[in-house]
Formats: C-alpha cells, structure tokens, sequence
DNA sequence: ACCAAAAAGGAAACCGGTGTCAAAAACAAT
DNA sequence: ATTGTTTTTGACACCGGTTTCCTTTTTGGT
C-alpha cells in the first residue's frame, strides 16, 4: 500500500491541494469539500476514507481560496485608538481565546482618532482587506459615523463601550456606573465623606459614565458634591497630578478622591507626595481599570477591575458565533481590587 | 455620457471587479491587470483612462483573489509573548507605520512560550494563514527550532533580539550591551562606587546581554562586582522587591542598583522605601525600557529607553520592502531618559 | 512604401476552493 | 423484478484575480 501513496504523492513537493486529496481518495473534489465542511450528506465509510487521506498528506484548505469561492473572509479587524497599552493587549487576547481553534485571524490596525481623515483611511483598510467584521475599542468605539461606515461597506462590527452604544448585537458594554457606585460605596463604609472627583476628559463616553455613576452613589448617601470637589482630567498622568493639586489646595480638601483611571490615579499620588501628604493616612485615592501601574505605585492601589479579556472574547464571539450561541455572556462583573491606597480618615 | 456609466454600472451593486473596469473601460481584464500592477508594458492613455475608469467605480483589488493567483497573500504575523503590553504595542505602531500604505496587514498572535505544544500551535497557525512573513519578539524570538520552522514552511521571518542572533535579514537588534554601559558610566559619573545589578532571568538574552553590558562597564572602570552585588530577577515585580531586599539588607548595601527592567526597578523601589531608605538620596536606582510605568512611580525613574517603534518599522520593512531598500537602518540608538531616581551618593 | 522588430493588448487557462443541479446509488415498497 | 424515493456523489461553472502565449498595432529603418 506504500507504493501508491508514494507514486501519488510525488508530484506534489508543495502544499497539497483539495485536487490532491480528491485524486488519491479516488473521488471528486466536491465530496471532499463536503467532508472538509462537515456536510451531513455523505456516507461514514466515505467520510473516513478521505479524512484519513487528508491525514496522510497533511492537507490543510488554502484560506485564500476559500475567502474566494465564499466571498468572504475569514478576518476579523481591530480597531483601536487606546492610550492604555494593557488594555488593547488584554482585548487582543480574549479576541483570540474565542477564535484560537476557528480559522479566523486577527488583524490589527491601530488609528488616529485626532486626524481628519480617520475614516477615510478606516474606509480604505475596510475596502482593501474585506473583513469579515471589525472590533472596535473605546473612545472610538463612540464614533456613530464609524459605526455607520461599517454598516454601509456590509462589514460587521462590535462596539465595545462604558454603556450601551448600539444595539445588543453589536455591543459589549462594561457597566461603568455600577462600577463606580461600588467604588464610593466602599470609600464611604470606611468613613470618609469629604469625596472627591477627578473626572475624564469630556467627549468620552466613559468619563461621562464614570461621573454619573460617582453622582449617583453620592447623592444615594445623602452626601453632596460641590462644584469644587470635581476636578476635570484627561485620563493622562500629568493632568491627574494636576487636578488632584487643585482639590487638595483647597481650604477643605477632600479626604478621599475617585479618579476615573489609574493613570490620573499615580497622578494624585505625585501631588499628594509633593504636599507631604501619607497614602493613604491623610488622603485615600482609589482607581479605575486595574492596569498594571496599580500594583507598583507606593502604596499599592486600591482600583477598579473589569474583565477586558473576557469581553474582547465575548465581542468576538458576537461577531463569529452562530447566533444563537452569541451573547451568552451579557454582563461582565467588575470587581473592587482593594490594595493599600485607601483607609479611615483621620479624626478631625 | 453619463447615460452609458448607467446603463454600465446598474447591474453591479456590489464591490466592483476588474471584470466590471474592463468592460466599462472596454479593454481586457488583463490590460487592467497591467495598470492595477505597474506593468510599464502600456500606453499611457490606455493607462489614463483606465485609471479614470477605476477612480470612477470606486475599484479596489479584492486581496483574496489576487493571494490566490500569485500564491502568497499580504498578511504579515506578529508572534509574541511579552509580558510588557507597551512593548509590543509600540511594536506593532511600528510594523503599521511600515505597511500602512501598502496592501500588507497585521495579523497578531500571541503564544504561550510555556505550553509544550506551542511549536504546533504555531505551525498550524502558518499552515492555516500561509503568511507573508512574521515578526517575532523576544522572548520567543529567541527560539531557534521556531525560526527553523518558518524557514521549513518557505514562511519569512524576522526575529527581534537584543543582539543578532540570526543573519542580518532576519535580525532586528538592538544593542543592550552598549545601553548598559550608557547607563553604568552615567551612575559613575555622578559619583557611584558600589553598584549593584538586578538581573533578568536566565534563559533570557536580554537578561545576559545586559548583565554583560553592566560587568564590561564595571570593569572598564576598574570596580569590582562581587557576587552578592548580583541578585536575580524574573523581570517581574515581585522578583525585584525580593531581589532588591536581598541587595539591601547586607552591611555593605550598594549605593546605586542598576535594574534590567523597570517592573523590577519598580520592585525595588518599593524595597528601598520598606527600609526606609529615600530614592534617589539614600539610593539611586535606574531602570531599563523606558516603559511607562517609569514616568508614574516616586520619584520619576531614569531609565534606558530604546525606539522600539522604529525597529518594528525596520523589521517589517525587511520583509515587505524591496531588498535593495531593506535594512537602510541597522543600528537604533538608546537613550539615557535622565528623570529623578540618580543622585549622588551620600558622602560616608 | 515596405518589412522587421518591438510594443501593446487579448483569449483562455489557471490558482484552490464552493455552489448548482443532475446523475448514480441505495433503499423501500409494490 | 420493477418502480419510486431518498441519499450520495460528481461534472461543471464560478469567485476575481494573474500568467502564458499569441495576435494586433505601432514604430523605425531603408
């Protein structure tokens, strides 16, 4: 039996083609293509044959083909404008938990939501590379007209948000708020009520989220929040040391400050430094997003973690899934990473 | 004439082919082909006014076809495992600075170094997407059965690596030894004597090549490094924390701690303050990557930075760009990122 | 004006899969 | 055994490009 294996095989010094499979299985490329798409209508005895003909030559379907008889690909896209490395990368990752063991890939293209011809050149890449649908990551994942794009060009997408963006099936949303709420509610039990904010930049749906969430906890407690007790930031270190600098050069400084990411966090933590304030003796910061600078600022932080991995897996397997396994998963936990950068206030 | 353009156009309401630009061009698909390719067999009016035609259609290249006619597509890989998010990110802007122009795309795949069937992981991945070429960062890159095994399925690749560890068309290096010695002469400079190393983990280049770095730039100064001013890391936090402890906590601690990473200068910058011991007065500490957590920790971290961008620019231009254009820059320049963790050492 | 050579363009096959539809085979019922 | 169904299989066109090879046109020399 070696014999014919080796006569048949010699020709082909390259990747075996379905023609391949098809001539030495003794029959038409069709059935195998039935075989390789796991058709129903083809007998056991068939199906084995070639399957252990594709073995043999270690055949494996030119995707390229495919994507061409199918008229479609199988390539998902990622759109990002992330200033949170860590973020991206723990998106990218769930993304290919969902799709490891599938034929689909994932391409990357990072963009610049500050140049005027973001969406043309989104528009080109969607075009030229034909994806199969597109992941989009916040803050440009709040861009309608990108959303809108996607729609006209037949391209799929997921946005993924702080809050609902779009409909069910093209958002993976993290529930900011709540997150938030959780946040205060915990700054609170400890004790403290002088709490203050520093909130994103605005135009991001996320710092707007974040600051009704920190709204709401508040009020529920029946503490108020004075204009003054919210300090504007742009999710950036600098303007994080910057506000809370404002907060705590006040007459009656916060004892607490909610920040509305990490970064502005260590911010915080640099201005309370330069007034010899303690964290977190004479000034408790908590976090948002549980990045990785969290766990290596001195005192380690106190922060809110949401699961991006598991949510990069969902989106993807809202785009990829038969529907009616999509969507399983409908909200994503966040939790409260308590570390060392929050404690009673003192007695004053 | 805008009648004819109608009656053409009507019956294609989808993507356009190059059927559809001959037909309304009135040529062959083929002639098309010529001028979709540069091919300077043609008449430039022919060419004009088949270029009118395809700016009027709105024609792009369907890149599944042609991948299947020329046999290679335009996908290039990203291999990584990297514990550093920022790294590979600003890798990847890189490689997208590289190809934006051009019809490659980045398909990313992160890997397990530690699963014992990552080399099949791999390769079905390559069988599967038959990539142009990938791109592989260290540490993984520093694998040689893996990069045996693009050059087995005719897969390009080049290799990322704090020194060449392969031929120049597959190595995009940087030169860590020289870095280290940057940084060595700088804590001399300013006046250090007992200098001590946090080293990266074995079976690490990386990690051996700075530890050369720093033991060739010791000796050029004519100081000794005994034993136990050579603690080991992981790379990691923690492992920086305990190594830098164990630094500290002899009779004769060093007064400058040169950290071949960041996270683990972050570890040590949290071991010094356990000791009370203030940075940079009572130590300097000085990291390596300029990641961003150096900017955020108290106080701000001097550190090597390296263009990690730019040579992930280099390494996909060695893969896409026409050989006499590849490989222009062959040396990345480091730079010492002077912020405030060196001081002199205390006068005892 | 004529012919050879070079340039420009086209017809048909091909890349490796999938869809359609009809033929062949298997099975059931008469 | 015959016929009618149902199941399994195959022939062939097609997806949208490129390649090969051949024909037509243009150019240039004399």
């Amino acid at each position: 039996m070696g014999g014919i294996d080796r006569i048949t095989m010699t020709k082909a010094n390259k990747a075996p083609t379905i023609n391949d499979v098809a001539r030495v299985a003794g029959v038409s490329k069709k059935t195998v293509s039935r075989v390789i798409n796991r058709s129903e209508l083809i007998k056991p005895d068939t199906r084995e044959k070639i399957e252990a003909v594709i073995a043999q030559l270690g055949y494996v379907p030119n995707p390229q083909a495919r994507a061409l008889a199918l008229r479609r690909n199988f390539l998902l896209g990622l759109l990002h404008d992330n200033p949170n490395a860590q973020t991206v990368l723990n998106f990218q990752e769930g993304v290919l938990d969902a799709i490891r063991d599938t034929e689909f890939a994932l391409v990357v293209r990072p963009v610049d939501r500050h140049s005027p011809d973001m969406l043309d050149d989104i528009r080109h890449f969607l075009e030229q590379q034909r994806l199969y649908g597109v992941l989009i990551l916040p803050p440009i994942s709040e861009n309608d007209e990108l959303a809108q794009l996607c729609r006209d060009m037949g391209c799929g997408y997921v946005r993924m948000g702080s809050a609902q963006i779009d409909d069910k099936d093209h958002t993976v949303a993290s529930n900011d708020r709540e997150m938030v709420e959780q946040a205060v509610d915990y700054l609170v039990d400890v004790g403290h009520r002088r709490i203050a904010i520093i909130e994103g930049p605005t135009g991001f749906r996320s710092a707007v989220e974040r600051r009704e969430g920190f709204l709401a906890a508040m009020q529920r407690h029946g503490l108020c929040v004075p204009d003054h007790a919210m300090a504007q930031g742009e999710y950036r270190f600098e303007s994080g040391k910057r506000a809370a600098a404002q907060l705590l050069d006040r007459d009656d400084p916060p004892t607490a400050i909610f920040c509305s990411n990490d970064e502005m966090a260590a911010g915080a933590f640099h201005a309370a430094r330069q007034r010899n304030l303690v964290v977190p003796d004479d000034l408790s910061i908590i976090g948002f997003d549980d990045s990785p600078i969290a766990a290596l600022v001195i005192p380690p932080m106190t922060t809110v973690g949401w699961p991006i991995r598991e949510m990069g897996k969902a989106a993807a397997l809202k785009l990829v899934a038969p529907a009616d396994e999509r969507g399983r998963k409908a909200d994503f936990p966040a939790r409260l990473v308590l570390r060392q950068s929050v404690a009673p206030p003192r007695e004053s």
